[in-house]
DNA sequence: CTATTTTTATATCGAGTACTATACAAATAC
DNA sequence: GTATTTGTATAGTACTCGATATAAAAATAG
């Protein structure tokens, strides 16, 4: 579905927009929404400030289109975990294993940019943009886990979600993988138990 | 230890320091460090800038005065539960419940000063800051375990560390007291089961 | 009283913010 | 070719940021 857009009329574009976007996500990811300027991206991004507005809007619009691509590209692992396994606690077990692997993968860029990218943000839009990612994710968790627990399932997303938040400002604090692996499978043993006990 | 200074020799303040602290901790604890101005601080305390930065030295400098008697006014709960029960897993359970009523308590003031004051933050110095607070509270947190668990306090302390912090986010982003107790209890359950396995 | 000390208010500082008006460059349409 | 369309570059908009220089105001010390 790469719309390619044969050629325009007029001078046609001297960046490549993907590789811009590839950018502004580090850089977002790193010190989140306000913590980057404008000047900083368009810098980073080896365009000019003009040619960053033409292409995104704004800086807002600029963000959304990263937060959509990160979504495309980095939330395989979540979607895929949440279809593989049987039960949702193995489940939500190998989830919480994962994002410690994901969190942490790369030290330049820890933790999860929909959960921390906008936290303390100034811009409303950012937050709200932010807000409606997250919610999508807890939209995810909620289907999959009313599958077998329809009832309690928003109250368990938001758990999962509770949980991934801070493993996400763990990481973001320096925590290791491994330690965040130990401390996602105590909270998935919480998770467990609570089904158990349920059934 | 309250030092009232008997009387300077110049010209007496006219405003209350203490005042301004609770207002600053307010308006900090709402938006976070980058989320507030010297104008807007200086404005909602009643004073001109000049006489801030006289009184505090710098925002940072205010900022750690905040947080300095934030702890020493809010953190009761958090010490004295450590202290009060027998056994860590009680001990802790009866902290996510405490903290799930703390950080819902005010909903002009949601999550913890300390966990999410600082998060995201342009401020190198006020970054450290925050980070040497929360270092305090682990700390804590690792003395109490340790005495029944020591080998595993320091990852058992983070694992708590992250469930606050994921609490503390959960609340600034609208959850209710009630979903955070769920939350706080599972939780909780999944600490007595890996202590319990421990032996 | 005068001299000293400290706080106050006014009025800014330079740097940084998101954003854009204008002019020029490079492509296509005819 | 000329006209049109679009991207780029320069330079700048108005605004906010944290922090201050200056001087007037209000207290004490002697």
């Amino acid at each position: 579905m790469t719309t390619k857009k044969i050629r325009g009329r007029g001078r046609p574009r001297e960046f490549d927009v993907d590789k811009g976007l590839a950018i502004a996500q580090q850089l977002f990811h790193q010190r989140g929404f306000d913590g980057v300027g404008v000047a900083e991206l368009s810098r980073e991004m080896g365009i000019t400030a003009p040619s960053l507005y033409s292409a995104f809007g704004n800086k807002c619009e600029l963000f959304e289109r990263v937060l959509a691509k990160y979504v495309e590209e980095k939330s395989g692992w979540l979607v895929s975990t949440l279809q593989e396994e049987n039960s949702v606690d193995v489940a939500i077990a190998t989830l919480f294993k994962r994002a410690s692997e994901v969190y942490t993968a790369d030290v330049n860029q820890p933790g999860c940019l929909v959960l921390d990218g906008a936290r303390n943000c100034n811009d409303a839009k950012a937050c709200e943009l932010n807000a409606k990612f997250r919610q999508a994710t807890w939209q995810l968790l909620c289907d999959r886990i009313a599958e077998e627990h329809a009832p309690k399932a928003p109250m368990l997303a938001s758990y999962v979600m509770t949980i991934l938040v801070g493993l996400s400002a763990a990481a973001r604090d320096g925590v290791s993988e491994s330690e965040l692996q130990a401390i996602g499978e105590i909270a998935a043993a919480g998770l467990s138990v609570h089904i158990a006990q349920m059934g």
